[in-house]
RNA sequence: GGCCCCGUCGUCUAGCGGCCUAGGACUCUGGCUUCUCAAGUCAGCUACGAGGGUUCGAAUCCCUUCGGGGCUACCA
């Protein structure tokens, strides 16, 4: 079955909505076996159900993997020999298909209406017998055919499914076998002509030369299917695609992942400050593992690492709680440059500041001290905005702890001393205010810093104090203090 | 219902007949560190769904059973 031809894997989603960790995962696997083995990652849109696929919906799908850098060799916007990638555009390639099927005598026409067929189903359901489609037209007489056409019914084209079975080799799963009596002919083409999923998807993967589909397990069933048109293109058998059906991505409810149950949006962990490379860190983990106790990977490393041998059959819930580690580990990692390009939309989103140049200074001293305190880049203007409001204002659940007539008196000498502080460096305040609350006034650190801090930052908790009270200033950090005695 | 897939700590996983009184990570609990919160660090909790085999020996192989999931469309 395989023979030796150069690695082209395919993503092939059908864009009905923002793509999700499930599609991702998929992706992501595409991605990183086609450069694991140096082949071609091909990036193809299935959007033959124009009822339900949408433009918007097909430019979001290709700005999530651009986002990710999950960068495709063939495809939208960047083209290829075996083009065009969206299906819609391809609608000509799958008639002359059909047609031939049917000439060849592969498929055939079914004129039996909706309503019929689920009468039919209906019966199947009551006696107990396995649903599907009857073969009622298959061997239609030239004046049944007459009469039908006569009553105005467009017929759609049908698969003829041979007796027997189907038997593949799934990469992950092994030997897999469908009996033929529990895969119904099935629909190419609709009454309308446009061409079906069926259709559509092994008409491409044999016209682009695809040799490994790594897709979700929910299309395992479908596997039989694709494989009967391939025959009926006069595939050679050692010429299919090889296939390996990836375990779902499931939610809390041990339900495959939907919308349902949990965001899946890609868009959604975007916005809320999630690296990329920590989603498909997080991702790669689901279903698959390099082995030796190893997490956390690079994506060079995990395109080095990874085969479909280590992909496992069983279904993955997925956790937040992890992504979330693994995304503070990721920003942990961030280079300074880099951790403030990836701050900045989030600081301006956020109005906290708008982007000038002074901001931007401040920002750059600001955020080495916060760092290792976020787990997502959304948590980031909350934890600035101390330095950057115009008016500020103690938050309200803190004020409480410095209206006590002790905390006045404490923040009152802490005002006194602060104002003969030579050098306004946070080791000359942390030394100021060490002798004056903690030596001489004998307080605990943690109660004596807790009102200075609240003072300053508005909040018990805060990025470390005198750092803090450094970046803000003498000035306003006096005045801030000044305003609660 | 039928067909198909799947089954190790709460979760993700390591494990491919002896190295397993089952390892790592996340979560959770407790300790250390500490100006808060984090980070770091130490410790603890907790798993081979069940029942039969095969074998000197099974989480690892076989069977049954139970449980979960998918498909069963003129969706993909």
């Amino acid at each position: 079955m395989p023979s030796n031809r150069p690695v082209r894997v395919r993503f092939a989603p059908s864009p009905t909505g923002d793509l999700h960790v499930g599609n991702i995962r998929t992706a992501l696997f595409d991605w990183a076996y086609a450069r694991h083995t140096g082949g071609k990652f091909i990036f193809r849109i299935e959007d033959t159900d124009r009822e339900r696929v949408t433009d918007e919906y097909i430019q979001a799908a290709i700005d999530t993997l651009k986002w990710l850098g999950l960068t495709w060799d063939e495809g939208p916007e960047v083209g290829g020999p075996n083009g065009p990638y969206l299906q819609s555009q391809r609608l000509d390639i799958y008639a002359k298909w059909a047609a031939k099927f049917l000439a060849d005598g592969f498929a055939y026409h079914c004129y039996c209406s909706s309503e019929e067929l689920e009468a039919v189903r209906e019966a199947q359901r009551k006696a107990n017998v396995a649903p599907g489609y009857n073969g009622h037209c298959r061997e239609l007489s030239a004046d049944q055919i007459a009469a039908y056409v006569a009553e105005g019914r467009k017929p759609v084209v049908r698969m003829r499914m041979p007796d027997g079975s189907t038997t593949f080799t799934d990469l992950i799963r092994g030997e897999v076998t469908f009996d033929h009596n529990f895969v119904p002919d099935f629909v190419l083409v609709r009454a309308d002509g446009s061409p079906l999923y069926t259709l559509a998807v092994a008409v491409d993967d044999v016209m682009m030369q695809v040799t490994h589909v790594l897709r979700g397990e929910d299309l395992l069933s479908s596997t039989p299917r694709q494989i009967r048109v391939y025959q009926a293109m006069g595939v050679k058998e050692d010429e299919y695609p090889l296939f390996a059906h990836l375990p779902f991505v499931m939610g809390q409810d041990n339900a495959k992942l939907s919308k349902r149950n949990g965001e899946v949006s890609i868009a959604w962990y975007r916005e809320r400050g999630f690296l990329p490379e920590a989603i498909c860190n997080y991702l790669a983990l689901l279903g698959w593992s390099p082995g030796e106790d190893r997490e956390d990977v690079t994506m060079e490393e995990l395109t080095q690492l990874f085969t479909v041998e280590r992909v496992h059959s069983s279904p993955a819930r997925f956790d937040m709680k992890k992504l979330e580690a693994i995304n503070g580990d990721k920003i942990r990692a961030l280079t300074p440059e880099s951790f403030l390009e990836k701050s900045l939309p989030f600081l301006t989103d956020a109005k906290v500041i708008s982007g000038s140049a002074d901001e931007i200074d401040l920002l750059k001293k600001a955020l080495p001290i916060i760092q290792e305190r976020v787990a997502t880049l959304a948590e980031i203007p909350a934890m600035l905005k101390f330095l950057f409001v115009a008016h500020f204002e103690v938050e309200a659940d803190s004020l409480p702890k410095v209206n006590d007539p002790e905390s006045k008196k404490l923040l009152s000498v802490a005002f006194d001393r602060l104002q003969n502080v030579s050098e306004w460096s946070h080791d000359g305040i942390e030394a100021v205010l060490r002798t004056a609350l903690i030596e001489e006034m004998g307080l605990k650190p943690r109660i004596a810093f807790s009102a200075v801090r609240i003072a300053v930052t508005g909040s018990h908790i805060s990025p470390p104090l005198f750092e803090s009270m450094e970046l803000l200033g003498r000035e306003k950090s006096l005045a801030r203090i000044q305003a609660l005695i």
